[in-house]
DNA sequence: AATATTTATAACGGGTTACGAATTAAATAG
DNA sequence: CTATTTAATTCGTAACCCGTTATAAATATT
């Protein structure tokens, strides 16, 4: 627990201020002062130590003057684009994303790598992520002493805090400092998340939960994965670990214990079909739920069958998602949409059988089919948010 | 959002002061300075300003001198238990409990009242819950006018920010704001909260999670609650609400969704034996659990095959508990728990069997037969806990 | 009894913060 | 060109934490 000293408290006012900035495009002073409830006068004097730190910028060009106001105008501020760059990057079993952005999370350059890493030895895989970042850094028109920070999104169990991934399809061996090995590899902070959480991240400041404090994501890809935001804050579990929705225990099935991924893992819809010589060479090339989909199309029953019951269960797990944090709203994300009409269907009808009568009507569900380059932003923002969170992080007392 | 002003910062560090010597007994004021890392001159300041307004002492008498240290002893200081005085109730379908307690939290004086109020209108169960916390007060030898707040435990969908009761098995009525109408008709400050929220805090504090900031409880009773403390706080879902665990959805059976309630809820145990009339005549008495004990060891075999499937139902929702939150220790309380061993090994076992393997061993299960008078005293602890936080406890500038 | 040791408070200066009132800056209206 | 209006800054005030020093208090040691 840190102690409240005044550089605590500049440093909250700060934070304050530049996220209202961050958060309310170009503004100007009083309207910061308006929003954070800060004195004019004190804004006057963080904004002018965040312009001298070449944080943000004044806007004198545009000039959105609201015409026949008179009166000094307004001079706006906006983030200094180029305070900062960072890189984030999406790490899936067959599909690398890396992109680089600037201080305000504007894409500076993007690199799709459409290779499969599974279970490659440690060493080829952080082989491959160095050279994806490298060349996507190159492709920026910069250099690695140009960045500040790297965000590397995985699936599966990450420990953020640590930089170890303690479990990961795309892994064979189990806690993996992955974090310290790629910082010294490319000289440059590098933190781990789940890919889950990153995306959460990016829907809060870029996507469809700008105006939510509160806030469940679902990912579904090749591992489900969780990610909440409570009150404007990645919620964490103990020990910062993040969340593997695909152990979740849907029932006593036949054969023991019946968990969610397989019932709606990637490899559990897709599985069946492995007898398909088409298919399971498009499924090796990540090609296998865009493929699916035009199974669908065409009427395969079997596939159908799949994405019903993958639904179902997904839809009941929302449900029960639902019952313990109660958020306005539930973002799904992943390759998993791609199914279409019967999956989504499916899922829908089992949310609302399953859904508390107390509870119906309290979350929305919206489905996201942003691209991969979206996960990858949102692995910037975490870096980003890293990058001038700090201070916050401990404030209040411990009750 | 707050702003960050002198005033804050003072408050925090108070608070900050008055919660390390709530936690760690008589304490001297280098100790809390060393454990806060507050200067000493800070620290002298604040517990002055604290002694001023009465709410910590300095103990001469018991004077535990570490022995041949010489030196200045050092004072130790306390909380004042006579700084305020709280009534923390439970209350339950067929029974009611209140404590009063002091700032320290000690139980000055308790009252159960083994009624049953399920489903009665309104204003009969408020009659008796006045009737229960005047009754309680007096008791304790003090009146009304003593108690600076009562904080009043509920099973159900507790809206604690509001005040409302959005359901709960005992109220026939939905969103019932109980608050505000028990704060009227004690002239005092109440609050409303889930019982097994109370209960965490109440293990937090003075039961088997004083060591923790991270924690996870799980209360089986009538209705199936989640308390979660994060970063030693109360974790409540969006909105404040607390969590309903009974409506957690373990799978689609045979009359299509089945919910946690359904299998392991306190009528569900019991529920199949209504028809042997002395057992239906314990359950209204609130014996239920008792005497299905008795019964059990009698061995029953349908209340056997009861227990034993709740017991797996419970332990398969521990286990995705634990998937969500990862907590150091879960702790289980309530009523249920009185089914003794076939419950609690299926229990076990099914948790065993549902947790994932790279989760494997970071919970410890914890079985707590704490008294009624716990529950109470938990509630009174929320009841301390908001008067910690009240503006009253952060007078203004110190001289 | 005198001295040493440890704890707690008081007093001062230094540094930081936020805030309110007054002041300057920059534009429009007439 | 002046008056008006709004935006932003300057300046002075009060509060906070911190470090140092001095002083008082209470005990152990000599």
């Amino acid at each position: 627990m840190k102690t409240a000293d005044p550089e605590l408290m500049r440093a909250i006012n700060r934070l304050n201020v530049l996220d209202t900035i961050r958060r309310h495009g170009p503004i100007s002073r009083i309207e910061i002062s308006e929003r954070t409830e800060l004195s004019t006068t004190t804004v006057s004097a963080i904004t002018a130590s965040l312009l001298d730190d070449g944080l943000i910028l004044p806007r004198h060009e545009g000039d959105i003057r609201n015409e026949a106001v008179r009166g000094r105008p307004r001079v706006a501020l906006e983030l200094n684009p180029d305070a900062a760059r960072v890189v984030g990057g999406k790490i899936a079993a067959n599909r690398m994303v890396f992109v680089v952005t600037n201080f305000r999370g504007d894409v500076l350059s993007k690199l799709a790598l459409p290779i499969r890493i599974d279970r490659q030895p440690i060493g080829v895989i952080a082989d491959l992520v160095e050279d994806g970042v490298r060349r996507c850094v190159v492709d920026a028109g910069l250099s690695l002493e140009d960045v500040d920070s790297i965000c590397l999104g995985f699936p599966g169990v990450i420990e953020h805090r640590t930089g170890y991934i303690r479990s990961s399809p795309i892994f064979r061996d189990i806690n993996v400092d992955f974090a310290a090995e790629m910082s010294t590899r490319l000289s440059t902070p590098t933190i781990v998340e789940s890919d889950a959480h990153a995306i959460t991240l990016g829907h809060h400041w870029f996507g469809k939960a700008r105006d939510l404090e509160d806030m469940v994501l679902i990912s579904l890809e090749q591992t489900l994965g969780l990610g909440v935001l409570h009150g404007n804050r990645l919620f964490r579990g103990a020990g910062g670990l993040s969340h593997n929705l695909g152990d979740l225990v849907l029932g006593m099935g036949p054969n023991g214990v019946m968990r969610l991924f397989s019932q709606a893992g990637e490899s559990a819809i897709l599985g069946e079909h492995q007898t398909d010589g088409r298919f399971a060479e498009a499924i090796r090339l990540g090609r296998g739920m865009t493929h699916a989909q035009a199974l669908i199309k065409a009427d395969d029953d079997r596939l159908i069958a799949s994405a019903i019951r993958a639904g179902e269960a997904v839809g009941l797990t929302i449900a029960n998602i639902v019952t313990l944090f109660a958020p306005p709203r539930v973002i799904l994300v992943g390759s998993s949409l791609a199914l279409g009409e019967p999956f989504l269907n499916s899922l829908r009808d089992a949310y609302a059988l399953a859904i508390p009568p107390s509870l119906k009507g309290v979350s929305e569900l919206v489905f996201d089919d942003s691209s991969d380059d979206f996960w990858a932003q949102g692995a910037a923002a975490v870096a980003l948010y890293e990058l001038y969170e700090s201070p916050w992080s401990t404030t209040g007392p411990a009750l």
